[in-house]
DNA sequence: TTAGATTGTCTCTTACAAGAGACGCATGTA
DNA sequence: TACATGCGTCTCTTGTAAGAGACAATCTAA
């Protein structure tokens, strides 16, 4: 959070309580409000970005009267606004991989009974763009937009096929290999498993993120050799191999009626 | 387009080509890109939003950065970004009325055929917030996002049920009473279309926006009285009064549903 | 070839926005 | 009653970002 910038890999401090722009606040403020997914009072939010309060009212009356942000049921809290649900909807349009994905993992859950979900690397991190819930009596959870570290994933192993050691190493963060459960993955195996995904063309990890799920992704490509994204089936760990077998098979079916010239 | 910021009816002329804060160019930039649909070479957006050069590329290269804004295929055009639809997703979850709302219209023109919409007022103009196109051959063309005068439409009349007149008149310019065929409504006929409309609960326009279609509208009521969003169906214009009856009646009942304590 | 248009980068100035902080007005609670 | 906490607005200063414009690199057309 505090290192929203991003692409700052290396520990560039920037401690210094300089003069902040006003659009990075803005883009500080947005991502705030993404990662606590609810309206917030300004007086939090200034606190929650880290902000000066009387700057932090004054881009929020900018953003509430363009109508990125609304001021939410109550009165004095703020969320986002009809504005970037409309831009959302423009860059849906405007995006036929996302728009015909989302139909398709849609279809598979449906078709499957489990829960189906498009994934994405957002600024160098796993992001579940769209995910359609299986019809299990437990819900395996997983909001859209949620942002994952990439080796807890299946579909980050995918979505890295094809780089270099040096830019997997740019993108993943100590952090990143420590699992929930505290067990810490060694770099190379992750690498490793990266290219192993690369050639089988779908990746299964077990137990990562949880103890009772298994992942089953294939890599969606937006030109030959280039993963633009991936779909993948959140399934009961116990699941039967044959099972899984022919799940992987519906999804790379998918996967390539997806994919662009691959 | 040049007035973006809106609610100054008042003709204030700030021509004075003075400086302007980045935030309000950034804001210029997605509205324009909103209203273009499609992604646009820097040097044009420049020229678009009336902004100079190097700080379009300053802006951009800060909202690519961000993720909010996106390179387009090409290299050198930018459209909307990911986050812009991670952001609208957040919208939709946070938002009951538009999540159910978007169901009920879907349902209602896969059960009727036709082309069906949930409108809401953003920013003093109706807008389409999502539509589902019917099953007839020709196409009623009505992208999600457009922005029409209200006194064009049934909705609009719905939307503003309740204001004063000079709040009306307020959201209403000269222009917006000129129909597309070049018939100029009456103000007081639109606003007494406006009494009606709230005392019978729904709205017909024919012929308005063109000439061949008629638009039924019903209010979605987030708190007694107070008007959110309207939906409405739009049919062919020759469609018969029983049907067109039976319409509204549907249109009713799923609106009902949507209302919140109405 | 030359001339013109466009694209991306860079530098430097100054107009102005970010920020500190005070203020008044609600609350709540001892 | 006094005291604390949070909210929204306002004023004033100064660090800095918006903008003008120069520059090299492409591309196109004549």
């Amino acid at each position: 959070m505090q290192d929203g910038n991003a692409l700052a890999v290396s520990a560039d401090e920037k401690t210094t309580a300089s003069r902040e722009k006003g659009l990075n606040r803005v883009l500080e403020i947005l991502d705030f409000l993404h990662t606590t997914q609810r309206a917030i009072g300004i007086g939090d939010l200034a606190k929650g970005v880290n902000a000066p309060r009387s700057t932090t009212y004054t881009l929020v009356r900018s953003l509430v009267d363009a109508g990125l942000l609304e001021m939410a049921g109550d009165g004095n809290r703020v969320y986002f606004g009809k504005k970037l649900y409309l831009y959302g909807m423009d860059y849906v349009r405007g995006n036929d991989l996302l728009r015909r994905g989302r139909q398709e993992v849609d279809h598979l859950s449906r078709e499957t009974g489990e829960t189906s979900e498009l994934c994405m690397l957002q600024s160098g991190r796993y992001t579940i763009v769209h995910s359609s819930p299986g019809t299990r009596p437990f819900r395996i959870s997983s909001a859209t937009g949620l942002q994952i570290p990439l080796p807890w994933t299946a579909s980050g192993r995918l979505l890295l096929a094809g780089l270099e050691r040096a830019e997997v190493e740019a993108m993943v963060s100590e952090d990143d290999l420590v699992l929930p459960d505290g067990r810490k993955l060694r770099l190379d195996d992750f690498i490793a498993d990266i290219a192993e995904a690369r050639i089988t063309g779908y990746c299964v990890t077990s137990g990562l993120v949880d103890a009772y799920t298994k992942c089953l992704a294939v890599p969606v490509f937006s030109a030959p050799g280039k993963v633009e994204a991936t779909m993948c089936l959140v399934v009961p760990i116990d699941t039967s191999d044959e099972r899984t077998g022919s799940l992987i098979g519906l999804l790379r079916d998918r996967a390539t009626r997806l994919s662009i010239g691959a």
